[in-house]
DNA sequence: CTGAAAGCGCTTACAG
DNA sequence: CTGAAAGCGCTTACAG
């Protein structure tokens, strides 16, 4: 009868009369090992069913192979990042390891110093503020910022109050002198959550609007499916809605989502009774033809990768901050 | 200068003027240390920004503190099951790290016996069927299926052709004798991923539509937002949908989605002109009004814990399945 | 091409 | 309450 113990390096060479340096040569297919011995090795570890120890290894060989994601939550946008960074790692053999930041929880975890976050060789942080997560306790470690910008730390980064200024020259460029303006956006507790990305996308779209003469009217709305329906369902109460055109910035697809919903309710056309635009492109816009800001997610992830590789190759310490340009993508509304 | 080097416990110890075994008391909080030597050790760890390794702690310790989640996309659903999963392991210390099998590459990685889902203490694998993945080789680990079945393992499950029979007699009781029946499904193809989830819902649905003697017309849909839009372009394109009822089951609520949208398109009332069931009850249906399955994630998630938990204590070989019962939610479809 | 040995940074009896 | 020492399963010079 065999032991209950998993099978060790140890095993697996003397099952087939080596030693485990060798053994360790043909797991890692490095040095040169004999056709023949490797063969014995190699049978060896498929009868015992040997699975190298990931936490020997990586404790001798002072490597990871692997990196953190940490993302502000766990749905189809941080999704397709995550894939994107996922295929380009993967064929450099590495794991990406995701810290969803779903609650107080899952925050004080990557606070806490023993966390496998600080044991992997090197951090992403999407959209998310460095300085709020970690406080003074900033992790020893490669930081890889993805859609969010800090000038101590590399940033692959899109500018936010340039959305907002790209969202008003579209609908000014649908719209006449005495339409109203809408900017539906979600209001962010300060808290360590805290990105500021609605904050900037806000002000770019005010500014312009001021700089045009135009009037807004700011509504907060929560960061749900239904945030942009209720949003407008509150405004509709005390404003007409029928009368002139309407015109609307959501300052994300998610609210968006729930505005073009309302409308699609009062039975109220695009372009006819309103306009409205929101930002991220996610899957589901497409399909409600909704105008957004397409966020170009596959080319962050390059980039952020990109910068990964650099610095494993020459452990070079300049810091580089890459700007993305995020692109108006017009569909029905 | 300092060295560059992450300081180990032995750094640590060597500050304090005590042992290894000592401060790897007062980390892990076990045995009596001496107020006294336990506060110059925590000041010398806060002074020299000392963090355990990890690989270290379980190469020592044998035990990972982590289980592995495998999950087929990185969605908002799977998002819901991670949060309620992970709220209860961190209570006990345990990390969750995330498998996604997003494609071809991550399936791949798992496969391979180095990988890092190897090392955690058990695999929960949800909605994925562990013959299909691990082929031949099933880790030799505790693993725990959500929301499938497998004889060989603890499965916390759903009886998904009772789902069919749910969304058949609910479109029954709410039709007349003339009236048409659609099933909207995803045909799933026979490869690595398949769950069969939706051919049992499939066949629950069809069965009972044969014993009420219904005729019920099938067609294919992709898995997407607008794939259940699609699936009626092209049913209405070939029968009509304005003479008399449509009673239609999506067999996810992702097909329901582009389902609905079809409708409201083309002007058509729920309980008037259609009817439409959906299933999983994701947020988003609540915000689009869709009548649907709902599926209890949260049970799930405790259930596999509570599972776990046991394991954990006294090692039980037995194995454990638990259904759970799906609940229909009528909303105004 | 191959193997004995040191060492990675911890935990855990063991002896005091 | 405390410390020296063995051992976890690997990798990597080093010597052959």
């Amino acid at each position: 009868m065999k032991s209950n113990k998993a099978p060790t390096i140890k095993d697996v060479a003397k099952k087939s009369h080596t030693g485990i340096a060798t053994v360790s040569r043909v797991i890692n297919n490095s040095g040169k090992v004999s056709e023949n011995t490797k063969n014995r090795i190699l049978k060896a570890i498929d009868e015992l069913g040997y699975t190298p120890n990931l936490h020997a290894r990586s404790l001798s060989s002072k490597k990871g192979n692997s990196i953190s994601l940490v993302i502000p939550d766990m749905g189809e946008f941080y999704g397709i990042l995550y894939k994107y960074i996922e295929k380009n790692l993967a064929q450099m053999g590495y794991r990406v390891i995701v810290f969803p930041l779903v609650d107080e929880i899952s925050l004080a975890k990557i606070k806490n110093k023993a966390d496998l976050i600080y044991q992997t060789d090197a951090v992403f942080i999407s959209s998310l503020s460095v300085r709020k997560i970690f406080k003074d306790k900033i992790p020893q470690k490669k930081l890889i910022l993805v859609d969010s910008k800090d000038d101590r730390f590399d940033s692959i980064y899109i500018d936010n109050y340039d959305i907002g200024v790209k969202a008003a020259e579209y609908l000014l460029s649908k719209s006449k002198t005495t339409e109203k303006y809408l900017l539906i956006s979600f209001k962010e507790l300060e808290n360590d959550f805290t990105s500021h990305v609605f904050k900037y996308r806000d002000e770019g779209f005010l500014d312009t609007m001021k700089k045009h003469k135009k009037r807004v009217k700011k509504i907060d709305a929560d960061l749900y499916w239904d945030g942009g329906y209720e949003a407008m369902k509150k405004y509709s109460s005390k404003n007409s809605i029928n009368k002139s055109k309407v015109n609307v910035f959501a300052t994300c697809d998610m609210l968006g989502f729930g505005v073009r919903n309302f409308f699609n309710e009062k039975n109220l056309l695009p372009n006819k009774n309103y306009n409205l635009i929101g930002v991220d492109d996610i899957p589901i816009s497409k399909v409600i033809g909704l105008t957004t800001i397409h966020q170009p997610l596959e080319l962050m992830a390059d980039n952020a990768v990109g910068i990964f590789k650099k610095f494993l190759e020459n452990k070079e310490k300049k810091i580089t901050h890459k700007k993305i340009e995020s692109k108006l993508i017009v569909r029905e509304t």
